[in-house]
RNA sequence: GGGGUGGUAGUUAAGUCGGUUAUAACGCCGGCCUGUCACGCCGGAGGCCGCGGGUUCGAGUCCCGUCCACCCCGCCA
């Protein structure tokens, strides 16, 4: 074995040879795709991530080489010289490389392989923890490679836009300090200092601020973030944000460098051309037409509130919880009159599964309306309703009544599912948003007070500032969300620079001074020193990565993701460790889920 | 923490009303084949039916528990 490796050198990769090298003499090394054994003949499918290439072993070119052949097996390591030649009729179409092949002249088995688990097939029926368990073999596969190499060319773009307007790549610690608020931290113990720990950054939110009070006026990085919470198909425990931040700038200046990256993505990935100007929608607006803050704006369906018109509603349900303080919000679905009765059940279900008590429904019929609830309705409010909600024959009006959050929820889902079942998506759009005005804080129902709706650090509407101690809620923070097509692909914010308005939101928040001297210490001390104004924003690259990807899942972008569990299937971590590094550290385990390890 | 779906050869699945030896396809192993590209033909091996308990003369099938995977709610400043 090594005559190839140490003589021969790779002249190509495996998908791109064409009917102009016909007549060359090659090497080419990869993977054995698939093999056809005809006797004096043998096929073999070569694979690298470049694609396929067909190899033709014959009697009459090379015995040796076809004797090899003959033991080759899927996914033997393999590299051969050979002339590329025409397939004359026999081309195939699926190949890139469909109208060539290789005549091998000479082979080597550069490492064998056991049968795999699974075929390494474009379309894998296999189950997901079988190919976590064999990552390796699931990453072989085009469909993964395509996601992986991609998201390669995603980070390079960002890297050479943000070069290209002056931004520097700094980096941040991953061995942090833990402060209250926002996300679980993973911990890491300090062997150096027995019981205190290390926290793993939630995001490098406080550091790059810290670089804009160092001169370092325009920063970005492409960092990994921590957060132990739990799972989603859009959230790992670790994922990659494109982090960035600028000093003397203001919103604008934001969004105008992030339209300008994202363009620039969207060109390379996917060849199409953004807008120059992305849309904006208040959060008001988002929660009045949508009932979420991440509006899919690549259909209609608008949400509209009618609990004016059904407050003395003989309705007993409407009737009472407008007057309990709730609200009552309807949908349109133009034409729904088709919907029949189970699937309105099922509709009905899904809205309670949601934590609703119900849904109503009216199908507006030619002979009129057709409705569990139409008998307790005056013609005047239907009259109002028909109004308020665009009504005509052959409509269905879909209505929830609850307070005012879950109304909002559970109608913002049902207009997602109606849009899913009636196909009133284009997949094709790229419908990028900002969403603006989010409110600073919001309530916490859990500890009664209020909260950041974004993170303390943000900077209030300057004209809002006035309220923040009379009426907190209503007070508007200078944040933004980058929405697509009803995903939240990035939040960011005009941050606080002056130590005396920081140390205000603190203290609304109810961190009292001692806390901040011990959590935000160095923070407050380096705003003294002559902060500039800043602001910033992070997007989620494996969020971007995963939509232009087309997967339904993070775990089809990141090479080596966690499960729902938070478990990686490869190692097997977490795990167990042995007593003596746990002694170290002055750790001892009060309770594991798992039996202890000997 | 809660709800839902699933777990049967290496892989993907079938398995009826609880019934005697658990099927199929692909893959794997052996043989044959000079033009295939999901090659073909002949033959063969391969099972802790996720795990534990229960009901029963008898359990892949019914019941209870548990583990794992996926999806959703809570949670994610």
């Amino acid at each position: 074995m090594g005559e190839f490796v140490s003589q021969l050198k790779r002249t190509h990769n495996c998908g791109e040879l064409r009917k102009e090298h016909i007549g060359q003499t090659v090497v080419l090394m990869g993977w054995v795709q698939n093999h056809r054994d005809h006797g004096k003949t043998v096929m073999v499918d070569l694979r690298d991530r470049g694609g396929l290439t067909q190899l033709v072993f014959d009697y009459a070119i090379s015995p040796e080489a076809l004797k090899t052949a003959e033991s080759m097996r899927s996914e033997f390591v393999i590299a051969v010289q050979g002339e590329v030649a025409s397939r004359g009729e026999a081309i195939n179409p699926k190949l890139a490389t469909g109208e060539i092949e290789i005549k091998v002249r000479k082979a080597e088995i550069l490492n064998r392989s056991e049968p795999v688990p699974f075929a390494i097939e474009d379309e894998t029926g296999v189950n997901e923890t079988s190919r976590l368990k064999h990552r390796v073999l699931d990453l072989r596969r085009f469909p993964m490679q395509r996601n992986i190499m991609m998201r390669h060319r995603i980070s390079k773009v960002m890297r050479d836009y943000c070069d290209g307007l002056g931004f520097l790549e700094l980096e941040t610690p991953m061995l942090t300090k833990s402060t209250p608020e926002g996300a679980r931290d993973f911990l890491v113990p300090s062997r150096i200092h027995p019981g205190e720990f290390y926290a793993l950054p939630q995001s490098p939110q406080l550091f790059k601020q810290l670089f804009m009070v160092a001169g370092y006026d325009r920063y970005f990085q492409i960092v990994r973030c921590f957060r132990d919470e739990d799972l989603r198909a859009d959230r790992q425990p670790e994922f990659t944000q494109f982090d960035m931040e600028m000093s003397f700038a203001s919103q604008e200046d934001i969004f105008q460098v992030v339209e300008g990256l994202i363009r620039n993505i969207w060109k390379v990935v996917e060849g199409v051309d953004l807008p120059a100007r992305f849309p904006r929608m208040t959060w008001r607006q988002a929660m009045d037409d949508y009932g979420i803050d991440k509006p899919d704006t690549r259909f209609g369906l608008p949400l509209r509130e009618v609990s004016e018109i059904v407050a003395d509603s003989d309705f007993k349900v409407f009737r009472e919880v407008v007057k309990g303080g709730g609200i009552v919000k309807g949908l349109n679905v133009k034409g729904g009159v088709s919907m029949s009765r189970s699937e309105l059940d099922e509709l009905s279900a899904f809205a309670q599964q949601l934590g609703a008590k119900g849904m109503a429904w009216v199908k507006v019929n030619p002979d009129g309306w057709q409705s569990p609830i139409a008998k307790f309705l005056s013609d005047g409010e239907k009259q109002k309703l028909a109004e308020k909600l665009a009504l005509e024959t052959g409509d269905l009006a879909i209505f929830i009544a609850d307070r005012h959050h879950l109304a909002n929820q559970v109608l913002a889902q049902i207009r997602l599912q109606l849009g899913r079942q009636l196909k009133l998506i284009d997949e094709s759009r790229w419908n990028f948003l900002w969403v603006v005005d989010f409110p600073l804080f919001e309530w916490d129902d859990a500890n009664m007070r209020i909260s950041p709706a974004h993170h303390p650090f943000t900077s209030p509407v300057i004209e809002d500032a006035g309220f923040l101690e009379t009426n907190p809620l209503q007070v508007r923070a200078q944040s933004y969300d980058l929405v697509l097509n009803g995903n939240e692909l990035g939040s960011g914010s005009v941050r606080i620079h002056n130590s005396e308005l920081q140390s205000k939101i603190f203290d609304l928040l109810g961190i009292g001074e001692e806390q901040q001297r011990v959590k935000f210490g160095f923070l407050l001390d380096a705003f003294r020193f002559g902060a500039p104004p800043h602001a910033g924003i992070a997007l989620g690259l494996d969020r971007i990565t995963m939509l232009l990807a087309r997967a339904t899942s993070l775990r089809d972008v990141i090479a080596f993701p966690k499960t729902a569990r938070g478990q990686c299937l490869l190692t097997s971590a977490p795990s167990l460790v042995d007593d003596d590094q746990l002694k170290e550290l002055g750790l001892r385990i009060a309770h594991t889920a798992k039996p202890q390890a000997v």
